[in-house]
DNA sequence: GCCGCAGACAATGCATACAATATCGTCTAC
DNA sequence: GTAGACGATATTGTATGCATTGTCTGCGGC
């Protein structure tokens, strides 16, 4: 799995195989290969992939909590599928929020905090490959809830449990560039100590993301077949 | 393990061990039995409730997504505990959000939208216990979504993946009244096409809410041992 | 006295095996 | 010919057992 020396910089636990599993199948739902409506049958995936059910099943738990499975008793899992609309409206409320979230930080970062997410803006900028670009971005992204919001709620809620994940950058072509400018665009804000700025910084980033995301999954057929 | 006689009325699937095993722990958490930090270890788990370690293990990862628990792989689940802050945050969010769902719904329901609500709003006045109440409240809230953003991703957000669940109401006491009465100040602004006073209503029965929560989680030593 | 290491113990991770449930085809009755 | 019931098969759900990993205790070295 590692294709780079050190594998995935300052990750302490290791995956299991479950989770190996999950993210397995979350690539064939991003990639197209599974298509909305699809059946899961838990024994071909262990063939498959040389495991047995159980961290199958425990995948599937976690992948239906998430939103990417729709899992009923003694029914199997299928594929939930998204809409356009899905993601127009996740991609909207994610801007609402971190919009929120960045004028709060504006309003509160101290001069320290500052130095911080500059420095985190730019190893994002330096990062050699879009794993280490993924995983600096998402310890920028938990600096500024961490400032600006309860911990936990908000980056469970809005962080976690959907489209963002650690291969998301591979599926979106420009996703990177779109995130490393709306981050720019958000630090001017914030050194300047624009309320206003920061907002609509995290707003437009936010909606050019979602366009991008669009537009990749519907050329995958992840989107489009309702 | 059922304490009461007709189990869950209205609900289709059986509910498997799992599931039991994952409301059973929600409980325990919500009534401050598990603080947070404290240990949760399967073997036990499982012995006390009569069943192997499978199905508590497929309920820990479940919470885990859902953010009751931390699960580590190979160092156990632990009690993620909420502290204060997430509690007024994640009202704040759901707020937002459900106001701007109100105002959609304000813009675009059809007259037979707005009775088919308002029979589901006098429906829940009318519930006779909480399970009831609480079911109806659910069938309503999912048919805002449907009328105001994309059916799934909005939902599983900000409905399905945290506090509120089919015991909620037991554990807030001022719940219901909260909720019905937010509800009807809803219906209100919507049969007066106001989408001001849509946006309103639902933030302020949120805000109340939030604050009711955090009231009896307080009391119930969930939150603050931070 | 403190740090690091080795062994035993405890708890988890996963595979195998069996039980429960759904699904589908077939047969019978009308 | 169609509807309903019954069984065969496929698939999921759960229990048990072994392998793996984390944790703790006690010893030796610095």
């Amino acid at each position: 799995m590692s294709t780079h020396g050190r594998t995935l910089p300052r990750r302490l636990k290791r995956e299991s195989s479950s989770e190996q599993v999950a993210e397995h199948i979350r690539r064939l739902i991003m990639s197209g290969e599974l298509v909305k409506g699809e059946r899961l049958r838990q024994e071909d995936l262990a063939e498959e992939l040389g495991v047995s059910r159980i961290p199958v099943r425990e995948a599937i738990i976690a992948l239906d909590r998430e939103g990417w499975l729709d899992f009923e008793s003694n029914r199997g899992a299928h594929v939930a599928g998204l809409a356009a609309d899905d993601i127009r409206d996740h991609y909207e409320l994610r801007g609402l929020v971190f919009g929120l979230l960045a004028r709060r930080v504006v309003e509160t970062a101290t001069d320290e905090d500052v130095k911080a997410l500059s420095a985190l803006a730019a190893e994002m900028k330096r990062a050699p490959d879009i794993v280490e670009f993924a995983v600096t971005n998402e310890r920028l992204i938990r600096q500024i809830v961490r400032l600006a919001a309860s911990p936990r709620l908000t980056a469970a809620l809005l962080v976690t449990p959907a489209i963002m994940h650690h291969d998301f950058y591979e599926f979106v072509p420009t996703g990177r560039k779109n995130q490393e400018a709306g981050v720019a665009a958000f630090m001017r804000a914030l050194k300047q100590r624009s309320a206003d700025g920061a907002d609509t910084a995290m707003r437009t980033m936010l909606r050019r993301q979602g366009q991008a995301v669009l537009a990749a999954f519907t050329a995958s057929g992840v989107v489009g077949r309702e």
